[in-house]
RNA sequence: GACCAGUUAGCUCAGUUGGCAGAGCAUCUCCCUUUUAAGGAGAGGGUCCUGGGUUCGAGCCCCAGACUGGUCACCA
């Protein structure tokens, strides 16, 4: 690997410091009892204080120097004086070490004393430093100057791939993830205030199902049996609540293998949860619930800033059902229209239909199109047509909807949630229907039917509303993040391509020159047989990596391999 | 998958009609004991994404490709 001057110079002075006795690679604990927030909050002049982080800007005056630690929790100031630490005759400590041999991104360990300085920064006072861990690459660190930040490490690309990186230069960055936690927990303690019980089921399952999405496959060896990536838990959890427990909630990681856009990862986070005896009004009420206790757990307020939209997490919610708002924004009621009469209907508002589709899907093409980027605030829409919703309970009072309902925020889907199916019978037709669906070519119906799921319902399900949200969708929203990859730690990236260490001209001409040693050059450049520009790129890169060397003499030029 | 934009020093970015590859920060050498984007003097550092073409000459023009981002399409 081609190391930059930068990299070796910092590989050259970590053999100086080894050299001086200094391990940069300590393996001793630091005993640190300060960190820097804790400084400032409870500052006290003259304290002595034992702080560790990485140093991210120097200051040489001199014989005095100023640098900025950092640690979990932010930046302190700290004070290196010659004679502060280098009581003695000796001043090798400072003038060598700190001044020559520390860079930024080094973690380095301090002992001192906190006073202020003229200009009124509450600032350590160096009395003994160490130096903890090297930093072998330097850190993409900005500049900040009156509240502007100068040359910030901005470059998805690399912010993505190099996440270490990015954390440490961009604080906001940090503050997201941070946030993203809070929600896990601040959501698990709603739930587990409310008694329900947090499980685990498996990632890799015979049939993937819960959902309709392209599943990731593996392989089991000693079963020898394919097994899929889930696509959701959906049907486990409900296996739980036939087995007795009366709520049960996981937070779950799910595969699909689809497109990657900015609100697609390969794998995403959903949170599911069942809860027995209840229906989907309910979960209304306690999805409304759950969502303002997060995001007041979150951002310490309700309201949410996301993109040019203010949206308000205070419970209640409006509501409203997929007929009403199909009627509110085309005018046009669904209610007893024949599958001809709706795509009649969404022909005449140019929304592109095919005769594959069935009723229910000419209903979601028409609220996807016409409804759905208008609901804003958080909104639930109820009722959803049968046909879409396989594992939901048919309506308690029109047989072609069901008792759905999906959370949308800023136009997009955050929950959705069902009044559960728990009829064994009417779930197997579901399932049968939805095969017959995939056969005729609907990519987006099952094509698995779960023999054992629809056992477990046959021993008796209680009925059980579900609701599952999307985790990252959701801190999204809470973190005003309009990308996915925002909000993950490590989003899926295409690989990075490894760099060859000769390009196929290089080669090409090294091949050539390799049975004679030493060539005429104008001889050499017919015989690579490579274009003008080809061998000028070959020949000028061969002297660049100090294999080949061109020689002038009186017949001619010449090159040589070294 | 379609369209648009981008790819130049460690980082952020300039680069004129096609004519020796640039700046700031970072790095290295030197001065500087309360600074804060510290300051002052000097130096080094480049596969201009890859390949091909046009040309006396390409970072720049043309063609093909790679990668990335964005918008749209797709994705319950």
């Amino acid at each position: 690997m081609q190391l930059s001057e930068q990299e070796l110079v910092r590989r050259q002075k970590l053999e100086k410091l080894r050299a001086l006795g200094i391990n940069p690679y300590p393996a001793d604990l630091f005993p640190v009892n300060h960190t820097s927030k804790q400084i400032k909050s409870d500052f006290e002049e003259g304290k002595q204080v034992i702080i560790a982080g990485r140093l991210m800007a120097i200051n040489i005056q001199g014989k005095a120097s100023f640098a900025q630690l950092q640690d979990s929790e932010g930046r302190i100031q700290v004070y290196f004086n010659r004679d502060e630490i280098c009581t003695g005759e000796d001043k090798s400590l400072y003038n060598d070490v700190f001044k020559k041999l520390l860079d930024l991104g080094d973690f380095v360990g301090i002992e001192g004393t906190l006073f202020t300085t003229q200009v009124g920064e509450k600032t350590v006072m160096v009395k003994d430093f160490k130096l903890l861990s090297k930093a072998l690459k330097p850190l993409p660190i900005p500049k900040q100057k009156d509240g502007k930040t100068y040359d910030a490490f901005t470059d998805p690309e690399m912010r993505y791939r190099q996440r270490y990186a990015d954390l440490v230069v961009n604080p906001h960055v940090k503050e997201v993830f941070v946030k993203r936690t809070k929600l896990f927990n601040a959501m698990r303690q709603f739930f587990n205030d409310a008694g329900y019980f947090e499980v685990e089921t498996p990632v890799l399952q015979p049939i993937p199902g819960g959902a309709a999405a392209r599943p990731f496959t593996t392989h089991h060896n000693s079963l020898d049996i394919p097994l899929y990536m889930r696509i959701a838990n959906e049907l486990y959890l409900k296996r739980l609540i036939v087995g007795g427990f009366d709520g049960v909630y996981e937070f779950s990681k799910n595969f699909r293998n689809e497109g990657m856009d900015r609100t697609h990862n390969p794998e995403f986070t959903a949170m599911e949860i069942y809860v027995s005896y209840k229906d989907y009004n309910w979960m209304m009420d306690f999805c409304e619930k759950l969502l303002e206790h997060c995001a007041l757990a979150v951002n310490g307020t309700s309201e949410a800033t996301f993109g040019e939209h203010k949206i308000n997490f205070k419970a209640p919610y409006k509501r409203i059902t997929m007929r009403d708002s199909i009627l509110e924004f085309t005018g046009f009621d669904i209610y007893n229209k024949s599958e001809d009469e709706i795509r009649a209907a969404a022909k005449g508002m140019h929304i592109e239909v095919d005769e594959t589709m069935g009723k229910g899907k000419l209903i979601d093409e028409i609220f996807g199109e016409k409804c759905e980027g208008n609901y804003i605030q958080p909104t639930f829409i109820t009722d959803y047509p049968k046909e879409m919703s396989p594992l939901c309970k048919e309506h308690r009072e029109n047989p072609e909807l069901t008792e759905r309902f999906e959370l949308m925020v800023c136009g997009k889907e955050v929950a959705n949630a069902y009044s559960e199916l728990n009829d064994p019978i009417d779930q197997r037709e579901r399932f049968e229907h939805q095969l017959k669906l995939a056969q005729k070519g609907d990519d987006e119906a099952t094509e698995f039917i779960d023999h054992d799921f629809l056992r477990a319902l046959e021993y008796g399900m209680p009925p059980t509303s579900g609701m599952g949200i999307g985790m990252d969708r959701l801190i999204m929203f809470l973190t005003n993040n309009q990308s996915i990859q925002e909000v993950l730690f490590f989003p899926q990236m295409r690989p990075e391509k490894k760099k060859v260490d000769l390009s196929d001209n290089e080669k090409a001409i090294l091949e050539v020159l390799k049975a004679e040693k030493r060539m005429d050059l104008t001889v050499l450049k017919s015989k690579s047989g490579l274009s003008n520009k080809g061998w000028d790129k070959g020949i000028k890169g061969l002297g660049k990596h100090g294999l080949t060397k061109v020689e002038k003499t009186d017949d001619g030029l010449f090159v040589e391999l070294v």
